[in-house]
DNA sequence: CGAATCGTAATAATTGAAGTTACATGAAAA
DNA sequence: TTTTCATGTAACTTCAATTATTACGATTCG
């Protein structure tokens, strides 16, 4: 299968509207992700729909964020995504006759679910301005090392 | 993505060898999962490179247990199975030059390491012989409920 | 008006698992 | 020894899910 990385872009994207003021437009994200533009605009419309973000047409517009970084959770882009499925692997059939087959999803299912809801739990711990502190940490460092050099 | 559901698999197969003495081919084995015996083979091939089962060709031949199922635990078996890809989320870009990038990446990294570790050690802790007994404990339930009715 | 921009449907490309076909190899039975 | 049953494996197809692309409509600003 292949990976669904829109959280990961979407947080991208985010940090990128983050750092600039006025909106940009799917064409200028899509570039800095080297993707296209009806893929960012697919994605970023989800994220609009929860009012995280706004859009504009028209001359002058694009997306900018429309809420405070403080209080946007990894969680809740997820969740804005459609909760997609968190694991490549899992039971073969999820609704078996076979005793022996339930007894194997059981135990499966419960170590996931156990997997999945400490994923969870993480993300519901990182807003977008830990994110935006992360990379302003990342970035001071940067300079330094290109001072020292 | 297709889901990965080999461990899934290997563990009914494992079981359904477990309750009967004497080799089961993969005929048999492909019949009682619902799928095809070269897709038994070829997963339960994985297992017996690292000792887990044995196969025979010819007349009487199949594949058997060869170890001890209070020693075989799921983590083993994921690692048999080439440690696949456990979640279907993920980054866009595993070396990104984007410094906003490499800030996603880490703090989503950190999140997904956290969560796997936990899965593993979970898988460390399960046996073969756990699962028989969560099979056993199912078919008397199922005993006592038929007779009940 | 007209150019820029989003909105969205329809379709193709991509990726990786699972399924299938075909045939070689080896072992037990007849 | 010949036949039959089983695994071993390569090659190819199918399937499912994400991502990419094309095309065109709708809106807004200059």
């Amino acid at each position: 299968m292949k990976r669904d990385s829109r959280l990961s872009s979407v947080l991208h994207a985010l940090l990128h509207m983050a750092e600039q003021d006025g909106p940009l437009t799917s064409e200028a994200l899509a570039q800095c992700m080297h993707t296209n533009p009806v893929v960012v605009r697919r994605t970023m419309g989800l994220l609009r729909d929860v009012g995280i973000v706004h859009s504009a047409k028209g001359h002058t517009g694009g997306w900018t964020i429309a809420a405070d970084l403080k209080t946007v959770t990894l969680r809740q882009l997820h969740e804005a995504l459609g909760e997609p499925a968190v694991f490549a692997i899992g039971n073969r059939n999820e609704t078996p006759e076979c005793l022996v087959e339930q007894s194997v999803n059981s135990v499966l299912d419960d170590a996931f679910s156990e997997a999945e809801a400490l994923l969870l739990r993480r993300f519901e711990n990182v807003t977008l301005a830990d994110l935006a502190a992360e990379f302003a940490r990342r970035h001071a460092q940067w300079r330094t090392e290109r001072t020292l050099s």
